[in-house]
Formats: structure tokens, C-alpha cells, sequence
DNA sequence: CTGAAAGCGCTTACAG
DNA sequence: CTGAAAGCGCTTACAG
């Protein structure tokens, strides 16, 4: 590894100017700065990540929050490779790299090392993680129910964008889906084919993304002035298993209804099964929309009706606003961020 | 953050000892480094990452090299999501991060500062990352044809460890499942249930996993004396629109197969969509298995039978590879693993 | 068993 | 525009 030194004494220059060429280019004149960075090309030289950042204090990670405890209920996410991908890519056309956090197992931590895991129970050990690591910032994936340990990130000043869960902070934003929206577009859509009972299975009370999918849901109806008796509105947790429990609970109802809006595909797959089981046609029997667009929803039979996500995109505008609070002035903390969805019609409906 | 000076000066004693205390701890009295211990608890001292990787040459951070360009043919790691997961918890255990190294986009790096990207078409820049952020390793996800570009980690005297591919060096292993194994399970399976002409949809032929499924189809096929005839041995590339290509083909053999195995799940739905189209029974007219029991195997219908990988075993199992090497006394690179797969089965067949 | 000192490779005021 | 110097917070021979 060539280091500054070398390149320093190659070009008959300081050390100082060598980092400064890299770090305060415009400091430093024509000349000097073109042989330096000539000599560097050549060498292949890039500063050490450690020295810089001890010596800075900001290094070029950025921290991933996603607790995998598998105590938790730890529900898989939807699309985390495409998340992943959007991220990782648009961090590394910065030069950012993504730190995926060690979690705290029940016995983490060598004998004698201090314990280097993070609980989300314990949102100070991710805070100090960041800054013994220097980190630019933290992104956070919700696994269920972190909306608190998030509050407290978001409190700390590090920047923090929170993926489909709402912080607030002086360096806090978060990302998330226009989730009322496409629950909205999913249901007209039903009430266009005809629909007038018309039943939603909801995620977690205390998701986010579940209130403001029940909310799209609840205001198309009010639009088309249909009723939504408290029957019609019955709690799932995102997983298969609840879509099923969900779904027999409606079939089993006086007037059953004759289609169903799912906040989220596992849900409504569980649904699509049972109506199967109970012997009823899809969609003839009983339409079913989904949301979020995963893989088998265009694969069951018959194909889902569902509402997509921007699924890189996501990624994408998370790394986006991170960079911007990185490397912003610090008062521009980027708004948060309402990605637009898209229904996608298939044989469910 | 409180620093190794703030404890040493609290407990009198001078840096180097809290230094002591926490990496060779055996040197130092048991009176003074339970003093040590019980301060820095207290203060929640840990040490700074940055200097303690700047001066001892080590970080606790391990590389992934998961190549995301999008010009790349890229398929979708079956199970990216359980084998992060498995990874990150057995390398969080010990006090390991996870860290996604970035890859250089088209543009990658600002003006000033030299790309900090890496391309697999040039691992060096890679190696140079790993020595730069003083990275205890790398991780090695194969997107599709990286072997020549892993072999040059392999080489480097990095400790390396790949996830399904092959590789050699003074520090480099491997993990994988037992492809042949499991695919022998399969056949034999559908030998068993009566078929002889049984037919195999590959993935691509310069991919191990696809060499050693393909060889254990003629393992079992040669077992109970079947032919394979060159027509049967149909070549795919692992997603689901080469399936449907490669079963058309088989369909339309003057002696079609009446069982199929397909060396992955998607070309294995694929195939089945075909079917389905072609108006046969599955597995009435024709049998199929796949490979891998992704989500969807369980959901198509019928079910598919298949061969299920232990994915977050998996993970777990190049984290240990990984810690092994790290922690090491050098000389000692772990023999490369092959983990056990299961047969399972479903109505497919 | 412990401390003083050098050093890891950078960055950043401070002078000039 | 450039350099000398201090410093970032640790670790690690080297003495004692």
C-alpha cells in the first residue's frame, strides 16, 4: 500500500499538500496538484480509511440497522435484496460503502472485549458503534416494531433515514412508499369491478405502513360512499398464516364480502388459499388485491392484483437523502420522502 | 466517547495497560485490570475503531463482494436474505461486522477523489479496499461468473472465503451444499416413483453448482442403469424464462421424458408453467423436481418438490470459515465445506 | 507486571 | 500556495 508519504516525497511536496489535493483541491495550485494526483494515478494510491478517519472523523461507512434477533418476530422483509441493491449502489457511486451492524446474540462479545453487538433494546450501543467507527450515518430497516429505539437514533444528531417507519430529528428522515395512496388505487380499482362489500385485512396496528394502507383503503370507500362495517376490517401481521385466520373470519361473516384488499401479498396469498380451500372461485366468488408486488404474487394462480413498490428505488432515495445530510451544510436536513406506487392488474380482480 | 486516556487516567495507570487489559489481558495483574474492567464498564468504554485498527493493522469488519452492476447478467441469489442473516449473526457473535463493499458504477468516485469502487473486472481494487479499511477478510458471492476474479482474491493471501464456488489459495476456502448429493436424492426419487425417462434442465455450464447437480442426475441415472440420452440434458441458466425454453424443447423430443429435474427452482416453475400451457398434468403426464425450496417452491401448483439447501447454515457456515482464518494462529485455512441438503417433498412428483 | 515512547497514516489549524 | 507541527486514539516493542 503506498501511502502519503511516498507520494508526498515522489513529488518533492508535503504530506499536507498531498491531502490536501484530495480534500481541498481548490487550495492548491494547478501545478502542483496535477503532479500529485499523476503520481497518485500511477501508484494507485488512496488514503488509508482508518488514518483518515481518525484523523478527520468521518470515514466513508455508512451504517445498516436491521436487527435479524431471531427472538424477534423479525418478519422477513418484502424485498430486502432489491433494497439492498439500490442502496449499496447509490452510496457506491459516491464512494460510500454500507456497514451491515453487528447485532448483539445472547453471548456476543469475546471474554475480554467489551460486547461489540447492538440490541435495538439498547440504542446507545448502535450510537456508540457510529462514532467509534465514524460513521456517516444510519440507515434504518424496520423488523417489526423499532419505531422507539428509531425515535432515539434519530434524537442522537446522527443522520438517520428510517425506511417505512416516520423519525423525527435534527438529522432524521425517513423514506417510505405512498402507502394511501396505492391502498386507494387498489380499491377503486375493486369498487370499478363492481364491488360494493368490500373487506381489508390490515397489517400491525402500529405500523406504519399498515395505518396508512388501512387509511387508502377506509377513504376510497368514503369516496364511493360504501359502508365499512368493523367486520369488514380484520387484523393480520403481514405473514401468510394471518392472511389465512383472516380470510376465514370474513368467509364466515353473515355477508361475507366479495373482495378483499390485503395490505401486503403474504397476507393476501393466505387469503387466496383459504378462498380456495372454502371452495370459492377467484375472482368469481371473491376478488383479492394484494400489496407490494413480491415475487409469487404474479406467480400464484390466479395471478395477484396488487400494488407495487418502487423496490430499488427505495434504496436509492434512502442513500440519496443520507448523502445529502452528509455531505449538506447541516442545517438542509432532506424532507421525507413519499415514493409513488403502481397497481398492477391481474387475474385476482 | 470516552477514550483509553480517560479510563487510564481514572484507574492511574497508563494507556498501554487499559490497552493490555483488553487484548492481552493474561499480562497484566488481576487486581489492575479488574479495575480497568469494572471503569470501563461503567463509562461504557470502548475503543475507537478507527485507531485501534490504524495501529494494530486489524478492524473487526469483513468484507462482502456481492457485485451488483446492473450490466451484469446478475440473477437473483436464490436466498440472499437467510444467508445475510446467517452470516451477520455468526460474525456478530464474535464482534464482526458485515461490511457491503461498494462497486464502482459507471461513474464511480467524485472529481477530486480517486474512484473508491471496485469492479470485479479488476480485483485489485478490491484487494487494495481490504487493506485500506484493513478488512479481516472477504466474503465472495458469485453474481454469475466471477470465478476468475475470485481466484485472484484467493491468491492474494487474503483470507477468502466463496460462497458455491471453488476456489484455492493460502488463505482460501469454500463453502457449498452437497449439489451432487441432492440431486441424486432427487432422481432417485422419481426413480423410485417409476419413472426411466427422466430428463434435466442445467443451469449454466461453467457454474459448479450446475456441474454438480448435472453430475449427480447421471450419478443416479447410472445407478439404476437408465440411459441418458443427449436430448435429455437440456441447458438452462437458472432463471424461469430458460426453464420454460428448455421444457418446450423436451416436450417436442420424439420420446419425451415423463419426469423432469431441474437444477433450480425457477427453471424448475418455469418448466411447469410450460407444462401447464402444454395442457399436461403435473405430475400426472410429467413429474418435476427442482432445486433450492425457495418461497415459491412451496406455493406453485402443484407444489414442488425439491432439494432444500440450509441457507442460513449456510451464511453461518463461511462466517466461521471466515473467524477461523481471522483468529487463526495462519496456518490453519479450514478444509472447504459441503453442507448437507434435503430432499423435499411435495406434489410435484 | 507496568510505563514511556514511538508509531500507525492521515488531517487541520497555524504560520509564513 | 505550502510546510512544519500537533494531534486523532489506539497498539506494541522496549526497558525496567
Amino acid at each position: 500500500m503506498t501511502t502519503s508519504r511516498e507520494i508526498a516525497q515522489l513529488c518533492g511536496v508535503s504530506v499536507a499538500t498531498v491531502s490536501r489535493v484530495f480534500n481541498q483541491p481548490s487550495t492548491v495550485s494547478r501545478q502542483t496538484r496535477e503532479r500529485v494526483e499523476r503520481v497518485a494515478r500511477e501508484l494507485d494510491y488512496r488514503p488509508n480509511e482508518s488514518a483518515r478517519a481518525l484523523a478527520s472523523k468521518r470515514s466513508t461507512l455508512v451504517g445498516l440497522v436491521w436487527d435479524t434477533d431471531h427472538r424477534r418476530p423479525g418478519w422477513r422483509h418484502p424485498f430486502l435484496q432489491d433494497l439492498l441493491l439500490g442502496l449499496k449502489s447509490a452510496l457506491s457511486a459516491h464512494g460510500y460503502h454500507l456497514l451491515m451492524l453487528a447485532t448483539s446474540g445472547a453471548e456476543t462479545g469475546s471474554a475480554n472485549l467489551p460486547a461489540v453487538g447492538a440490541s435495538l433494546a439498547d440504542p446507545v450501543a448502535y450510537v456508540n458503534m457510529t462514532r467509534r467507527h465514524h460513521l456517516g450515518g444510519l440507515i434504518l430497516i424496520d423488523s417489526g416494531s423499532d419505531a422507539a429505539a428509531f425515535a432515539a437514533f434519530a434524537q442522537s444528531g446522527i443522520p438517520c433515514v428510517a425506511l417505512d417507519v416516520a423519525i423525527e430529528g435534527p438529522r432524521a428522515t425517513y423514506v417510505t412508499s405512498d402507502n394511501t395512496d396505492g391502498a386507494e388505487q387498489a380499491v377503486r380499482h375493486l369498487i370499478a369491478g363492481g364491488h360494493r362489500r368490500i373487506a381489508t385485512i390490515t397489517g400491525p396496528p402500529d405500523n406504519q405502513p399498515a395505518i396508512d394502507r388501512l387509511a387508502g383503503y377506509r377513504r376510497a370507500m368514503a369516496e364511493a360512499g360504501l359502508p365499512v362495517p368493523e367486520e369488514y376490517v380484520a387484523e393480520g401481521d403481514f405473514y401468510r398464516a394471518s392472511g389465512q385466520a383472516a380470510m376465514r373470519r370474513l368467509l364466515a361473516l353473515g355477508e361475507p364480502p366479495t373482495a378483499v384488499f390485503a395490505a401486503g401479498d403474504e397476507m393476501a396469498v393466505g387469503a387466496l388459499l383459504t378462498a380456495r380451500e372454502a371452495g370459492l372461485r377467484v375472482p368469481g366468488d371473491v376478488a383479492l388485491a394484494g400489496f407490494d408486488d413480491i415475487e409469487i404474487a404474479a406467480l400464484v394462480d390466479p395471478a395477484l392484483t396488487t400494488v407495487a413498490q418502487d423496490k430499488a428505488g427505495f434504496g436509492v432515495a434512502a442513500a440519496e437523502a443520507m448523502l445529502a445530510m452528509i455531505n449538506g451544510s447541516g442545517g438542509d436536513t432532506p424532507a421525507p420522502r413519499r415514493l409513488p406506487t403502481r397497481l398492477v392488474v391481474r387475474s385476482s380482480t
